[in-house]
DNA sequence: CTGTATCCTCTACGATACTG
DNA sequence: CAGTATCGTAGAGGATACAG
């Protein structure tokens, strides 16, 4: 059954490529590692995503007990949410592909160029 | 316009993000770590994916300089697809991810379930 | 302020068929 | 065997409006 083999359909290591896929819950887990942050201040700091890209991924960070959420009952609802232990576990992992695009970007780029060209003249 | 800041919509962070949420190249940079192969022996070991995607992805990774293309004019043509050094350093960084995966899943999967059975309490 | 529900579009992907 | 081109569909995600 090779629970453990990722070219098998079913498997946990392809359930967290599904979760690092989805590059809002990466961009917010990051947000989080400065601190809790309210439901607005987030959409504010996250360049483009729209309200219901952000409730629909806070669910699911939750969820996986990746981010927490607490309620305060003020006169308007204030909500914070702030990122696990298990949450900062993922998050240094994921910010070891951060490093890696920041030292590689540059070749990769460099290489599509080089790829881009050679494709247009026939090579 | 802090261009190394994720949070903005156009960073070279954000690129790497995208690469690995495909999960088939993911699943064939890792497959070529193991030696080069041929386009239907990858097809045929990646459980699940099409000619089309196959196809696809192995061209992204080509142009991206991770993976390599050699062809032999044999009678039936011949490829041949390797991961290069460039290739070699993505992989390793993402397999920092499988291990998170295979060490924390467990974690994650069984907050999963109480925050469902929470939630369908209404707690 | 913090969400949820609805609609609507757009693209990613699979299936299929065809070529070198 | 190794790919490309075309078509059809399902789902992701944005915009909007509404609710607690």
């Amino acid at each position: 059954m090779i629970i453990g083999d990722p070219y098998s359909r079913d498997c946990p290591t392809r359930k967290v490529l599904d979760r690092i896929a989805d590059k809002w819950a990466v961009l917010v887990l990051g947000l989080l590692m400065g601190g809790p942050m309210r439901f607005n201040q987030l959409r504010r700091t996250v360049d483009g995503i729209s309200q219901k890209m952000l409730s629909q991924t806070l669910k699911s960070l939750e969820r996986d007990g990746l981010v927490s959420r607490k309620a305060f009952a003020t006169v308007p609802v204030t909500v914070e949410y702030a990122i696990t232990p298990l949450g900062q576990t993922l998050a240094d992992t994921v910010d070891a592909l951060r490093v890696w695009a920041e030292t590689h970007m540059e070749a990769v780029t460099a290489h599509q160029q080089r790829y881009d060209a050679g494709a247009a003249s026939g090579a």
